[in-house]
DNA sequence: CTGAAAGCGCTTACAG
DNA sequence: CTGAAAGCGCTTACAG
């Protein structure tokens, strides 16, 4: 296929049905797959649109069909937080992205965090950009997803929502994974089992801290608890009061790996050895977790499905299928050396 | 503002002039600020819009128009080296995502590695998608680039691209990056420096290592060398080769922050003291950096700046403005613990 | 300062 | 199976 020499008028369907002659109703046919044409005719199109590379306008076409084959990925969190040294935001756009792909959408990505940026996520949406959106969003009751939903936008929502709203999430078994944790340190002869919470104010973080009390409940042990952010700073502050309030511990299970990696951070300059002293177990299983020492034994969750089945639910969706209101992924233990 | 009802039709032009009592092309005067508008015909308008909830169409201004308010964010990997650990790629799609939201244009991304992929990102430019874009490109002589300039769209890339295209690049300084890390150990008394080089189809590896090889060539010692890839895997592997080609080292430059992790790991295993025994310094001055045991002496470059320099240029070349063939941007030498 | 009209490049009933 | 025609929702000379 040759194209048009550089900053030459690009080729449009008029010229296409010149060059083929036919009317544009039929080359716009053939573009577009129609099986109601003559194979000859066709050919003669499909060389026309080869010789001229030919390649239809997407705003044109947007404006008859009211479609536009794109799909707005909104990452909602504080910029800074957004990336660093977390994979998670990445794994989810890598696996909405490769699903996206595989489907012939494209996906626009969109970061916000004020509310000013969430006008403009409702006005580009509104606008017609897209064809529906996924929110991934971190901290408590976001009301853009509600929003949009009631605006009759498609939308699908990484991780379940906290209040009620009615909009279809896809999640990991958060609470499972974290029985999965305790269990483990139980079975390996753990005692006194602490945790390192993430924030509250997500569901991720209240579901693990949930499991965690299911499961010491289950077997009559009491909760220690301090809370952490998910990142590894606040690992080591929790670790510390953790260790100042119950010398005594012998295990922790931290909400995700970075606060895993800043417990025994803070275990090892305490003296402690991890597992011998102190057993950990992380959530995530973030690629470094097989790196740290002793390697991490942590609950794997499966990020990049997670973005792949947001990515299935809004398709779906936005080809007018019904769908399921929740999707949860299931977790699992991965056992390796500090636990 | 009231938006409409779920479902119902959304306000057009018309619609909004029709109940200012005004024609479709005064409404479109004022909804894009034009200065020619009475004061009072202004207010109308604006009410109606407003009473409405009016936004306009996309596809219907970009049709006219020709322009999209939209650019592309070409990443160009193997998806799963793309994320993972290291924080690369989300850096600079955050850097762009900033730069872009200041000027009200919008990120598309796309995600490519295969031929395939790569016909794909030109038909969706050619289709009039997106006004310009940026190809954050990580390895040997990436065609695209070169191919969407000819067509005369828009481009800029990250790193200096291998062979001679005349795209216009933005990139960090890393030959004087590799030296300051160089001449640190040079000052500290190192003698017998080593290097784990990054892959020599990337101008990063191979510029760093340039400057490690000038810089030990300006004080008469000779080069002491492995090759990675920039993962912390590699980073191990090519540490225990050096130490084997060359037990006697006291020093290492790794040209990943990731390699030197590895090589610290490596090292430790080795009965190797770090930085007693050996030296390490480290490329890029990632997050966990800080958090080593020791924490990691190593070069600073940018990222989220080098992002945000390559949408600013590109937002300019796609002006009509002429820009810089090559944006540098300084690098630095923070000094931790392991050397 | 404002409006009537043309036109951006497509798709899709509707006839035939 | 194919074409003439209408229309998607805007912007922008061109008159006045």
């Amino acid at each position: 296929m040759s194209l048009g020499a550089p900053g030459r008028e690009r080729p449009t369907l008029e010229s296409v049905a010149t060059r083929a002659g036919v009317s544009r109703a039929t080359a716009s046919r053939v573009v577009n797959g129609s099986p109601t044409v003559a194979p000859h005719i066709r050919e003669a199109v499909l060389r026309a649109v080869a010789d001229l590379g030919y390649v239809p306008n997407q705003a044109a076409r947007s404006l008859v069909t009211q479609r536009t084959n794109s799909i707005a990925l909104v990452l909602t969190e504080s910029a800074g937080r957004v990336f660093s040294d977390d994979p998670f935001f990445p794994s989810i756009v890598q696996g909405a992205s490769q699903e996206l792909d595989a489907a012939g959408k494209q996906l626009v990505l969109m970061m916000v965090n004020s509310g000013a940026s969430h006008e403009r996520v409702e006005q580009y949406t509104i606008s017609g950009h897209v064809d529906g959106v996924m929110v991934a969003s971190m901290h408590g009751v976001d009301p853009l997803p509600g929003t949009l939903a009631r605006m009759g936008i498609p939308v699908v929502v990484n991780g379940r929502p906290m209040g009620h709203t009615s909009v279809p999430y896809v999640d990991a078994d958060n609470e499972n994974g974290a029985r999965l944790a305790v269990r483990h340190l139980l079975d390996t002869g753990r005692r006194r089992i602490a945790t390192i919470a993430g924030p509250q104010d997500m569901t991720a973080g209240i579901d693990r801290l949930n499991g965690y009390r299911a499961e010491l409940r289950d077997s009559d042990r009491r909760s220690i608890i301090a809370i952490g952010d998910f990142t590894r700073q606040s690992g080591i502050a929790a670790m510390r009061q953790l260790l100042a309030d119950d010398p005594g511990l012998d295990a922790v299970f931290a909400a995700s790996d970075l606060m895993a990696d800043g417990a025994m951070r803070a275990l090892r300059q305490a003296g402690r050895r991890v597992p011998d002293d102190v057993a950990v177990v992380g959530f995530d299983d973030n690629e470094f977790a097989r790196y740290t020492e002793p390697p991490l034994t942590t609950v794997r969750q499966p990020i990049v499905d997670l973005g792949r089945t947001m990515a299935r639910q809004l398709l779906r969706l936005a080809a007018g299928e019904t769908i399921e209101p929740a999707t949860v992924l299931p977790t699992e233990l991965v056992v390796r050396e500090s636990a």
